[in-house]
DNA sequence: AGAGCCTTATACGGGGCACG
DNA sequence: CGTGCCCCGTATAAGGCTCT
């Protein structure tokens, strides 16, 4: 059983994870974090521990598009969430009794999940008609950074960690500032008062190496930033205390760089293939569009993707014209993204074992 | 095997207090 | 007032044991 390799959340399911503000008084109006994110009740039924974010957050690795996983075994799930078998049981029921997620137990260490209401709870997706809409957006979260998310042994590490890349997607993935801003206000607000001093969040924030942080103390430069940027005015409720946290995420980590890398190389890889063997037949017959082509990017990566078209590319140079009739190549002219998809996930097994 | 209950080391959460 | 530090009750994670 392979992980999504890239892992999307709800930013109302982050915000749950890491905790409530208890900021609720702004300048001229309450905000109460639970509305203002439309965090449903089931999500604020029960504590957040370390084990049960990491459970939500493995869960979520191995889900597919519809929210359900199916027949895993529960060491696998355990082992990729850092816990005992025990304990992923009893966070279980937990979830269940609480109407998160359904769970069938077909026989011992095997079991399937579903996630109640996925596209609106997980995804924070609304489908009405044809249109689908996000309310609060979720995050995409590469599958290695999320392993990084998972091994961190402190819970309040974690917390910061989750609101961080919840900062850094609408930020710098939608608003496209060079960095996401963290005021000392904001992290106070959500996490435990007695670990809500200056000098234990830099020790948090240096704990995660896949952050490049730097401190913003200078008052001058506080108020600058403050005053050119809007949406930033309304997060500060207190300019006497001009500290900030300017934080980016390291680009081997940013699942949305690394979409968009092997989103071009996969492009590039087939229109390599299509001028290659146009000689021999109408490619453009093959009607694989580029939605397709990027969705089979995201799910098995441009490293994969290549290893495909190189075994086909020599294919093609070896029988040419008559590859039309070899049996092994058949698939590809009747269904190719069936049969691309069927390729995919042979070398990418193959090279899990390598 | 799994539910339920008990146990235990450890981590968490939060209050108190002194200090600049 | 914010900060740093100490302390201690309690929640958490995970193992043991027993019953069905």
């Amino acid at each position: 059983m392979e992980t999504n390799r890239h892992i999307l959340v709800a930013n109302k399911l982050l915000v749950a994870m890491s905790g409530l503000t208890r900021w609720t008084k702004r300048a001229d109006h309450y905000r109460y974090e639970q509305h203002h994110y439309n965090i449903p009740a089931c999500f604020m039924a029960f504590k957040w521990t370390k084990s049960r974010i990491r459970h939500i957050l493995s869960i979520l690795a191995y889900a597919d598009d519809q929210g359900k996983i199916e027949f895993a075994e529960d060491n696998t799930l355990a082992d990729f969430a850092c816990t005992s078998v025990r304990s992923l049981h009893n966070n279980l029921k937990i979830f269940e009794q609480n109407g998160l997620m359904t769970v069938v137990r077909h026989f011992p260490g095997v079991i399937s999940i579903q996630l109640t209401d996925y596209l609106e709870n997980y995804r924070d997706l609304f489908v009405d008609g044809a249109t689908v809409d996000s309310k609060t957006g979720y995050t995409s979260v590469w599958h290695g950074l999320l392993s990084e998310l998972i091994a961190l042994d402190n819970v309040n590490t974690l917390r910061l960690a989750l609101r961080t890349i919840v900062q850094v997607e609408k930020d710098v993935h939608v608003q496209s500032n060079e960095q996401a801003i963290l005021t000392y206000d904001e992290i106070k607000g959500f996490l435990p008062k007695y670990c809500g001093h200056k000098l234990a969040i830099q020790k948090m924030m240096s704990g995660l190496t896949f952050l490049q942080v730097s401190l913003v103390e200078d008052s001058k430069r506080f108020l600058n930033m403050v005053k050119q940027n809007v949406s930033l005015k309304k997060r500060v409720q207190d300019v006497t205390r001009p500290l900030l946290l300017e934080v980016q995420l390291s680009a081997a980590q940013d699942s949305k760089q690394i979409k968009e890398k092997d989103r071009t190389e996969v492009q590039l890889l087939w229109f390599e293939l299509r001028k290659r063997v146009g000689e021999f037949l109408d490619f453009d017959a093959l009607k694989v569009n580029r939605d397709s082509l990027f969705s089979m990017s995201d799910t098995f990566g441009a490293k994969t993707f290549k290893q495909v078209v190189e075994e086909l590319k020599q294919a093609f140079l070896h029988h040419r014209e008559d590859l039309i009739h070899s049996s092994t190549h058949k698939l590809f002219f009747e269904e190719p993204i069936f049969y691309l998809h069927q390729q995919l996930k042979k070398a990418q097994a193959k090279m899990a074992i390598a």
